[in-house]
DNA sequence: GATGAATGAGGGTTCATTCAT
DNA sequence: TATGAATGAACCCTCATTCAT
């Protein structure tokens, strides 16, 4: 056989056969994303996932044992990769208030700004029905944050950095107005625009400011 | 003891038609946001609706136009009388620290603690794809609801009860954490419990409270 | 009971029991050859009967047995009346191309120009379905025309009145273009109108006139 | 004899899935006229068109929009074609006398004796609820059918050949034979049978015959 | 008799899943 | 591997018929 030997230039080679499988895969998911999103889990139609992705029908079920699967690994492949870079964020070395204005940025950046907000809203509308995507979700992505997020705080209110020890025990106070986001303009955007970071910037001045002038 | 032949005593009548069919509709109301919360819209079966609420299916098609029409309504029958409530409480004379604590007991009590619990998640949930139901909702509930909160918050800054102003333009940080709870509660309790109270009432102390050491 | 004896005014006395069923009997029959002439047997509904009819609709059961005996009963009540009149038309002593012209009109006048007309075309369509009606249709009414119309039409070729022989054996001669004129009129009447009575008096006199200049 | 490897023959090698589908596809009409011929439109059920047509209830979905587009497509692809073949014959450079024979025996040969009756039956009893559907009958079928016949009527009368002028105006007379066989063997065949071609030659005989001596 | 709420079988249509090509 | 035609179970909704009032 006389292939050429394999190169490393990306551009120059037609994809193999492997890549063309990936990137289809890639595809579905997306276009699967977009469906659920547009739709919710039950009402969106396979066809029109395989006609967004540009595949057949069928080819989903090479890549996806069903249905279900496919919506578990949106959510899955989505949001896994995106824990360590939150883990990151809390580890890094800066004074608190500062930490606080970055997770904003990277909610806002991260979340707000890419399809991880679909996938949030399509956590929070269908999890109830997924007990297993529930519990993956919970272990992977919001326990590990939430442990990182703690321990952070705690060493905030030792160093007297923050004084709302509260926040120690619900770190989901510093969620809520990022959730809170997401949910309203799934809703009612069109009657009365709510600025993401503004809410959340808001919150954090009154968690962690200064003053409460604000 | 002898019952009489026959009282005006109400419970003791055989109950009038209409009386019984006022009943099947809260009846099937009630059958339905079980059957929705519990699937979701598209994926709750009106057979189960029907067998859940003692009817034959074609009585659901007396009393609602279709499946979206009785979606509908739940919101509506549900939501609609809870805004007076609601509003009541924001124009009670008192101070706004006590006033939030009475606004954490009457979402706990009326909110957490009955059905008003899933109607608000399924808002959530479905909302986007009922963009009538969310108009609906916008307007007859939140606005409403938002106005009268804005109105009490603006006279605690005025009066410096309060002095994050923040909350006058975003009301939403109050109901933030209740948002979050309703969401956490369907999807992680089983790994982590969480108290609405204690959730709501330390966002409150934050908010209204005196000082920062809780 | 002092009931005043009966009087034979019509007006004046509120219609007894016995004369309002009959009244609604024929206000039902009316509604429902309505329904089923715009609808077609299968597709009409009782209810549209019943609300076009003004009665309840369990009322329609009090006067008959199910939708396929008010189905026959209309054909039965309007058709067979109608035939003594067509009998006694072919038994009147006039030349026979008079009788033709008159034909024609009794066709015009008490056909085509009111319910009877639908009557027939139901007839047509549905009849196929409904082999009893069928039968009755058959024995009830076109034998009887038709015996009535052989018996003229053959004195008519005896006294050389008629030249077209074959007439005796095929009246469907005869009736073809009304026929024709009545499954046109509901389809075609839109794109090119045809009228009856010139369709009809073209054949007559085809038939049974002098010469061939018509 | 041993089977070549592969032959050009049509019928000895497997069906492609294209005239596979096609097959399927003329199932599914022959199966539908069938059974709309039987029961009428309203009543039929698609679960016996596909039992009939050998396939499953959801592939006539593949085939045609919804139960009523099937419907219109029996009417099209059956009476379409034909269309042709009846402008031919009137176009043929034969006598009028012949020409009316021939006409006879296409009808009977090529509607009374194949499904077209059915179709023709079908056009009468169903159109006039499918506005659509008359008017593709009118504009496809009637008028470029009667356009023919005018033509060649209206020769018939400049060169003598027919006395009657009103069929130019009227050539419904012509067709208004076939129209009454189709709808008497729809419903009295049972009790007295009519011979299409025969009535049909009685009124060709005495709408173009020499004498009247028939 | 008269009513119309209630019933529930039935049918059109959709769509996840399969499988021959 | 990829396709997309085919399947058939499932579900919303209708409407003839019944029956308590």
């Amino acid at each position: 056989m006389q292939a050429p030997a394999k190169t490393k230039t990306k551009a120059q080679r037609p994809p193999r056969r492997e890549e063309k499988s990936a990137a289809r895969r890639e595809a579905i998911l997306a276009a699967a994303l977009n469906e659920f999103s547009a739709r919710g889990f039950a009402a969106a139609r396979l066809d029109d996932v395989a006609k967004r992705a540009g595949v057949a029908k069928g080819t989903i079920y090479l890549h996806f044992r069903d249905k279900e699967a496919l919506f578990q690994e949106i959510i899955r492949s989505l949001m896994g990769p995106f824990v360590g870079t939150v883990e990151l964020a809390f580890n890094a070395n800066i004074p608190l208030r500062r930490l606080a204005d970055q997770v904003v940025e990277l909610f806002v950046r991260e979340v707000f700004g890419t399809r991880r907000k679909d996938v949030i809203r399509l956590m929070m509308t269908e999890g109830p029905r997924f007990p297993k995507l529930a519990e993956f979700y919970y272990r992977e992505v919001l326990s590990r944050v939430f442990t990182a997020a703690r321990k952070r705080l705690q060493r905030g209110v030792d160093s007297g950095e923050l004084s709302h020890k509260v926040l120690v025990r619900y770190p989901q106070l510093i969620a809520a107005p990022g959730i809170t986001a997401i949910i309203w303009s799934g809703l009612f955007d069109r009657f009365e625009p709510l600025d993401a970071r503004e809410l959340m910037q808001a919150q954090m001045n009154i968690l962690f400011g200064e003053g409460k002038a604000s």
